[in-house]
DNA sequence: CCTTGACCTTCCCCTTGGGGGAAGCTTTAC
DNA sequence: GTAAAGCTTCCCCCAAGGGGAAGGTCAAGG
């Protein structure tokens, strides 16, 4: 399985699956004679963790800290919970920081004429004036 | 006004000042003799003109882009309220994907027990067994 | 007068998560 | 045999600055 497959399977870019195994986030792939990367069914099974962590919103580094739980029959699912909970907090703190945004400047854009005047209030707003 | 004073007055750090400088952000500060920049009032306003886009979430090229509408006397409040709209937008994606992220994330969370087992029904997610 | 500490300057490297593309090899298809 | 497609590594690019080095300047104190 060449890494273009491998990008076929998992739905990644063939540039992400190298950056990938570059950053130490997945296991890095074996190499055939000829030098190019080989891809087995283990190793998919990784990247497909990792997009799902990255799809949840996870970073790589976040994803590459499950990942290794996921495979230390060790772990403990205390510590898997502690990860997602602490990365539903920053979610959570992203939402708020962007409610808050949209809340200041929906009212301001909705005193906006928005005609051929150039008196705004949206840039009386961002100047500080009638504050 | 040096750049640490125009700092203390905007409450940016200098390194913030020099970089909206050299991004053709804000207008460049005068130099005096010594090479050191110096500050009017008309910089402090753009800078915290700029300040105030950046807080709402405006990229800095939107903020130019803003405060260039700001300083121009033909510009229509249409203009500037379409610039808005548009953020607001994104705004309101960057939420949608944030919550979509979270409401996937809550109910595998809940299901884990968190304690010393290792089976964790959060790995089982990520690892596409149990979907 | 001289020194020391606090400024200031430019410059370069670092972050996240890759994308774009060059240069050079190999493999595949006709 | 040759051309196209695939693979490799390598380097530069994005946003929005932060950290810190090397070197010039300024103000205060001994």
């Amino acid at each position: 399985m060449n890494i273009s497959q491998a990008a076929a399977a998992t739905g990644l870019s063939a540039k992400t699956i190298r950056y990938y195994e570059q950053q130490g986030v997945v296991a890095p792939a074996e190499r055939s004679d000829n030098g190019y990367r080989t891809y087995s069914s283990a190793h998919i099974d990784e990247l497909k963790f990792i997009k799902r962590t990255r799809s949840l919103g996870f970073s790589l580094e976040e994803g590459r800290d499950l990942l290794r739980l996921a495979q230390d029959p060790n772990r403990t699912s205390a510590e898997v919970k502690n990860k997602a909970l602490e990365h539903i907090e920053k979610i959570t703190e992203q939402i708020e920081a962007l409610d808050a945004m949209r809340a200041a400047l929906l009212p301001i854009v909705e005193q906006c004429q928005g005609d051929e005047s150039n008196e705004c209030p949206i840039i009386d707003q961002l100047s500080g004036r009638s504050q």
